[in-house]
DNA sequence: ATGTCAGCCGGAGGCTGA
């Protein structure tokens, strides 16, 4: 579906990212949010399946295309779009050992809208970040080398006249507005120096961090964990991310995180963030 | 830290990752 504001002519196309925690638990849940919010793009990470396994046909059936870079058990990231798509990379390229399905990258194609349209095309990516806890382990330099492989291949991507979406369960918690307690987490591997230097170099290569450009402030959760009954006392945390290149952030309308999710029946810890573009 | 969840193997429930 295609969006237009009312004061406005340009339409728009809804992107979300959300880590659904298992694509096989989780495909009744997302499904209903789709037919109930209507994105054109859906960047998912956790499918903790194989590729063979994913439960594609319950999307296709609701008008979906379905790319997926799968693994059994662990990480797991896919692509859903109601419009045509060709999938880049599937992996950061830098690193053919990694065998982590952690990165699946895109370029849709938008229908022109009369025939004088310019062409409307974006690129996504979808990606799932290591968590990278404890800190100091192998786990955290495996993290923090990831980051400096994402980092190099988003300066080749911004290369590119697309504008270009960077969404998914980054891991990162940028700033101590974006914990409930910075203080407790001071040495989570979310939240050390190291982690959110890397992140603020992401940005400089010329990202803008959707949510936190548009709507400012602490409280943005994006996860809730499962245990100390975290969600019915807010003890979150904003990890998830959509992060705009320059030539996507004149496009943006709106963003926002969806938290309805997080209060229903069968939750993933986490909710999903999305941005309409005029595109 | 933990008032949890999901996948694994294997055929219950203990282990792992988050």
């Amino acid at each position: 579906m295609q969006r237009r504001r009312s004061t406005v002519t340009l339409p728009c196309t809804r992107v979300a990212t959300w880590n659904v925690n298992s694509i096989k638990a989780r495909s009744q849940v997302v499904a209903r949010w789709l037919e109930a919010e209507g994105a054109e793009l859906l960047l998912i990470q956790e499918t903790k399946c194989s590729d063979e396994a994913f439960p594609r046909a319950e999307f296709e059936k609701l008008g979906y295309r379905v790319e997926t870079v799968g693994q059994k058990s662990y990480n797991g990231v896919a692509i859903l779009s109601r419009v045509p798509l060709t999938v880049g990379h599937r992996g950061l390229p830098d690193d053919p050992e990694d065998k982590d399905a952690r990165y699946i990258e895109a370029v849709v194609e938008l229908p022109a809208e009369g025939k004088h349209s310019r062409r409307r095309a974006l690129r996504v990516v979808s990606l799932y970040l290591p968590n990278g806890n404890p800190a100091g382990s192998e786990a955290f330099l495996y993290k923090i080398n990831w980051m400096k492989r994402l980092i190099g291949h988003a300066r080749q991507l911004l290369q590119d006249t697309e504008p270009l979406v960077l969404g998914g369960d980054f891991n990162v918690a940028p700033g101590d507005a974006d914990v409930y307690d910075p203080a407790l987490f001071g040495n989570d591997a979310l939240c050390r120096p190291e982690t959110r230097a890397r992140f603020r170099e992401l940005l400089t290569l010329g990202f803008t961090d959707a949510i936190a450009a548009r709507h400012p402030g602490p409280g943005n959760y994006t996860f809730w964990d499962y245990q100390d009954r975290a969600w019915p006392k807010n003890h979150g945390w904003r990890i998830d991310h959509l992060l705009l290149s320059h030539r996507a952030l004149p496009l943006l309308a709106d963003c926002g995180i969806d938290r309805k999710p997080r209060g229903a029946p069968k939750p993933s810890d986490h909710v999903p963030v999305w941005c309409d573009l005029r595109l």
